[in-house]
RNA sequence: GGCGUGUUCGUUCAGUGGUGAGGACACCGGAAUCUCAAUCCGGAAACACGGGUUCGACUCCCGUACGCGCUACCA
């Protein structure tokens, strides 16, 4: 590996969703360690395995990879494995066995109502909680009286030998920070859960400081959680004599509670979760663009393929959480699917739907043509505007649904998105424009059979007209318009009429209009 | 409670010991228009508060408030 290349690495643990957030420490991962020539390693870090959920590994897997987050070593590749964390067991013990023997550690008999007893006449007396000092009961007991609990099968806890003193304080580097402060530690932390449970698993401090060595991880990016255990991870490396490893703590990309303004929670906010974003189907390279950007200002300014390929700098993190704005977000989604071809949108759209609408993707293979000519309208390399109205591939459906016939409900003259127009009007001005109906080519000319329709049927030749003298007229040109474009589309926002007629074919338009007859 | 960390337009990302405090999204207004969208032009909009230091502070220091985190055999 050549000089500064960092290896980084992401410990999900496989205890739910996987949270947005957490896609985007990979992102800086998978970023740095590419641009310094190094490695990112995934490692599960499954030692809670009361909370574990089925199932969880893989989903992350997909989420990983629908973004392009791609981990160098992982369960199915690298040479440092094991990969996951309650497989690792034997190599925990090996180190826990040297601590004990070199005294750094020591077995712990405490019981749960014993720790909460100590916890609280710390509370009662207003002292800082936790196992030190004269609390650590365990801590220097004698060897008869630890082996006489061994003996009566006691389970029992390994825990570190804090070398911290009170009102000791440390300070370190961190490389989005800057200089960090903090009171040393002097807890003796556990470092080895229970001995009643198999696999016998370590605690994250202690499985940070081992696999992060053993895995040669110099770089360790994680959410600003951790700062305060700092301290503890820095005696643990060093009393393994582990060179320590540089540490970048991100601002959290959103808050999963709290009661007040617009913090991000599980339950209340979708967009919490990456499965959100697949789902709705979003571009990963537009989701990727946004996170870049927030990670790194100076990328939002830049053009996408620009921002996807400049390397984010730790420095230029923030360290104020930001949230997820998704409005911005599908902005950056519909400028990119503007950029693309109707045959890149298909090909993208197919493998969603494979997944989140596999009737659509029957639809598209069957009517490719058609597809494609409808994406046609108002885009393409000739087009100087093209329309936005795909922010993401489930918006397919709404926006381009009614060019297929077999989607397409017809509309009749009471319909509500004709806007309240007297049906007896709406059924006159239908008939009228299909008995004279010409499948023009000409744009101008074709709305020229609108025209037509205005004066005899009451409507206004210009809206600046209707507006003038609104009694005299049942709407304007506009109206008239709007009437026309819901019988053909169902909606009352359509890409340009003209161009959906030609698209539909004579034929279907006839028979869509005088559904409303 | 203790310790840590943070606070710039509605949102987000910038920024400087002396600035008209910038961009983007959203919003409002206008142009154009057969409807949306898009586009073009314009507008409103922020340095949490209080003390210092300084000729001068949004910027440096201290404090307060508020947010968030840690204080677990959760990560």
């Amino acid at each position: 590996m050549p000089e500064g290349a960092k290896v980084t690495r992401l410990g999900p643990s496989p205890t739910g969703f996987l949270h947005i957030g957490g896609l985007y420490v990979g992102l800086l991962d998978r970023d740095i360690s590419t641009n310094s020539g190094g490695a990112y390693i995934v490692r599960v870090e499954d030692t809670d395995q009361a909370r574990e959920v089925e199932g969880a590994v893989e989903q992350f897997n997909r989420a990983f990879e629908y973004f392009g987050i791609v981990p160098d070593e992982a369960d199915d590749r690298g040479a440092y494995g094991p990969y996951h964390q309650s497989q690792r067991e034997s190599i925990y013990l090996t180190y826990v066995r040297e601590m004990l023997r070199q005294d750094k550690a020591y077995l712990c008999f405490a019981t749960k109502d014993e720790l909460a007893d100590i916890t609280a006449r710390q509370q009662a007396t207003k002292l800082p909680t936790g196992y030190y000092g004269r609390w650590a009961i365990w801590r220097d007991k004698s060897a008869e009286e630890v082996q006489a609990k061994l003996d009566a099968g006691e389970p029992y806890v390994v825990r570190f030998r804090s070398p911290g003193k009170a009102g000791e304080r440390v300070s370190f580097s961190d490389a989005i920070r800057g200089t960090l402060e903090h009171e040393a530690n002097r807890n003796d932390v556990v470092i080895l859960k229970a001995s009643d449970q198999s696999p016998r698993l370590p605690t994250y401090h202690f499985a940070h400081a081992v696999d992060d060595h053993l895995m040669r991880v110099n770089l360790v990016i994680r959410g600003e959680e951790w700062i305060s255990s700092v301290p503890t991870h820095l005696q643990l490396f060093d009393t393994l004599g582990f060179e320590r490893v540089e540490y970048a703590h991100i601002a959290p990309l959103m808050k999963q509670q709290g009661g007040s303004r617009r913090k991000l929670s599980k339950r209340k906010d979708p967009e919490a979760s990456v499965d959100f974003y697949i789902e709705a189907g979003f571009p990963a390279r537009a989701v990727q663009y946004y996170l870049r950007g927030l990670a790194n200002g100076r990328l939002a300014e830049l053009p996408l393929d620009e921002a996807l390929s400049s390397p984010i700098s730790l420095d230029d993190c923030g360290v104020a959480g930001p949230l997820v704005d998704l409005v911005k977000l599908e902005d950056i989604s519909a400028d990119l699917v503007a950029t693309m071809s109707g045959e890149e949108i298909i090909d993208a759209i197919k493998p969603w739907a494979q997944t989140y609408d596999p009737a659509l993707v029957e639809l598209l293979d069957n009517e490719r043509e058609l597809a494609l000519k409808a994406l046609a309208v108002e885009r393409g390399a000739d087009v100087a505007n093209p329309r936005k109205d795909l922010r993401k591939w489930s918006d397919f459906r709404p926006a381009y649904g009614f060019f297929f016939p077999a989607l397409f409900e017809l509309v009749g003259n009471d319909d509500e998105r004709l806007g309240g127009l007297d049906p007896k009007i709406v059924s006159a001005v239908a008939a009228d424009f299909a008995n004279n109906y010409q499948h023009l080519e000409d744009g101008q000319e074709w709305f020229g059979q609108i025209r037509a329709l205005l004066e005899p049927h009451g409507f206004a030749p210009n809206p600046k007209e209707f507006k003038k003298n609104p009694d005299a007229y049942h709407g304007s040109i506009r109206e008239a318009a709007q009437l026309i474009r819901v019988a053909l589309t169902g909606s009352t926002r359509s890409p340009d009429l003209h161009a959906v007629a030609r698209t539909l074919g004579e034929d279907e338009v006839l028979r869509r209009v005088r559904a409303l007859v």
